[in-house]
DNA sequence: TATGAATGAGCATTCATTCAT
DNA sequence: TATGAATGAATGCTCATTCAT
């Protein structure tokens, strides 16, 4: 076995790429089982036969979506810094972006979520990203609001983490069922609940 | 056309249940296209030929299972009476129904959002039923406290109403991925949080 | 066994009769093997089972009826009398008989022909009338005029015969595919011609 | 999409070469109906799925066949030069051609002209058929001697096609049914009777 | 590296036939 | 006698995967 050379490796790199994004496309519209490999090979422009050189199977594309897209959305709410979360949260609805090439896809969601409960290296990956997005909003809400944070107390912050996990993932489902839904309303709703959310309760 | 014998046509309702029966178990197990006729038949114990005596098509069964699924769901939430919302959605969570015959499945909604973003008649059943759960949520949260309802004002509920639906979609979804959540955390962070969203905001 | 009552002995008949009705009209419709057992059935107003019952098998039914369509078409073409051949064979093309009980239906014929070439026992049967039908043909034309014949000789006739029975069975072929063809036309062509075939030739 | 090189070309009509020759032998001893795409895959020596990679149906090939034998027929019959149309159509009988690459099986045309009274894309084929075959007879009919044909009267020319036509198909039906007719008797019948369908009636 | 021809197992569906009632 | 529920084998067709070129 030669080393390979950055140069063949870079190759490898691109290709694998172009079948992921083809791979993306076929997924979002006809769903993880219902892409045959014959589309996605049409969509890459390549050969069917060629993708077995850079996949040692579909389920292994399958993985590696799951893996890419979650790896998004983990890029998408990073919570390092100050952020207006509801803000955040409406900017992402909806944005058309089963075309781009990056950000998390609604669809492509649900399909990863329904995979999850039978393949069970796809629900690794999902347990994975579900727990550090956990421990981020947690770690983040009970920081102190000098460092970025939202200053709740220890007790509070892993409830409220729950509920607005479940709001994102929430929100995510209905941005396939309702991809026209009135942005102001969204928008309207979440600055007024948001807040409520990130609050310690008064006396 | 002979007209049915009330007797022959309890024995087809009983064969239809049993089939439905067995397929939601299989679409929970396998998925929608996972899931085989053969293994739908074995499960019902009969024979793959006899199941098409009952229903048209797979497609036909995935259909009634998505119109039984949903009804059940409405069922669950209805909102006729005076609630406590936060107590009722804590209680459904996880109660492991997969094996019962009623209670819908969260596995199974996701089998079925993920469906219906490419068949239309399931598209068409779950915007039916997105309708009238908003319709009645937004007329609950709206309608006088001495009615039955929580007393917002018109502006306000379609937007609690929105954020509602989204947190108990996101908690379905949740439910398939932690099928082990503490409930208790569970049940405080909403006994906490939902009051807020079905109060009007202080001034 | 007890002796079958002439009564039951009727009951059979109109049994039998009331299927191979039904198994007709589904056969023209649909060929002898795109027609199911469940649509003759359902045609004959009985049940699937039944028919078992009166035949062996689906393949029994394809033998009734061949020799019963045969056995028309040979009454049809009874050459006893004196007859004005060309006139009898215009006269029965396209004579809507599908609806009707009896007379040779030509898309049947057509299904009996193919079936022929698969089946033996339609071969044979189909074999044995054409035996009857060619030495009928050659008795007719060789018979002296007074006689009700042709008065052939006997080495044309054979000749002849061959040549007026390819003619009329193009007929009937012609009949499926022309339902609509210019009745005077045919009628004047046969005039002009069947004459000719029945004339012994002029030195 | 790439052009294709003429050699995949070459392959490609090879393939569906082997498919149809296959094909013809299976229609031939089963029927449109009776024929099994694995039993045309086996005498093709392929396996069943690699045919859905040249033809889209099984009723595609179908088509095809019908097309294929019904331009064979029309090469046979072919009206330009001046012919001895008793001889052509003699020769032509029972020629054993089921084996034979070429050549218009009568089994087929039986098939056929069963299947163009269900299948309306075979209807249409076979009715092309007999327009050209129709207006070419009538043609070569009517042209004047000098030029090829047979001149006849403009009015006496589409009785006699029309009875030729029949006669003709007759004959094919014939040949399915007594494979071993005495050639002889059947040429010369033709050659007693063919001229006088050709020749002005005399006064 | 890249092709796409080829395979074979699997799928939904149909249907002649049987048999308990 | 009559039903129609039930079977099981067969059918047309699809598709992930392999491999000669």
């Amino acid at each position: 076995m030669k080393p390979l050379s950055s140069k063949a490796e870079a190759r490898i790199h691109a290709q694998r790429r172009r079948i992921l994004l083809a791979a993306q496309q076929c997924f979002i519209e006809y769903g993880f089982h219902g892409a045959s490999m014959a589309s996605i090979a049409e969509t890459a422009g390549m050969s069917a036969g060629l993708i077995y050189r850079y996949f040692e199977s579909k389920n292994a594309i399958i993985l590696a979506i799951v893996r890419q897209q979650l790896e998004m959305l983990r890029g998408d709410l990073s919570l390092n810094r100050k952020v207006d979360l509801a803000a955040e949260i409406a900017a992402h609805y909806g944005t058309a972006n089963a075309q781009r090439e990056h950000g998390m896809n609604a669809a492509l969601l649900l399909e990863i979520s329904a995979e999850a409960t039978r393949d069970p290296a796809v629900a690794a990956a999902l347990d994975e990203f579900d727990d550090t997005l956990r421990t981020g909003l947690i770690d983040w809400l009970s920081r102190p609001t000098g460092s970025g944070g939202q200053g709740l107390p220890a007790t509070l912050a892993p409830r409220r983490a729950l509920i607005l996990q479940c709001l994102v993932e929430g929100l995510k489902v209905r941005e396939t069922r309702e991809p026209d839904l009135d942005r102001t309303l969204l928008a309207t709703a979440l600055h007024e609940v948001v807040p409520l959310l990130l609050a310690a309760p008064r006396k």
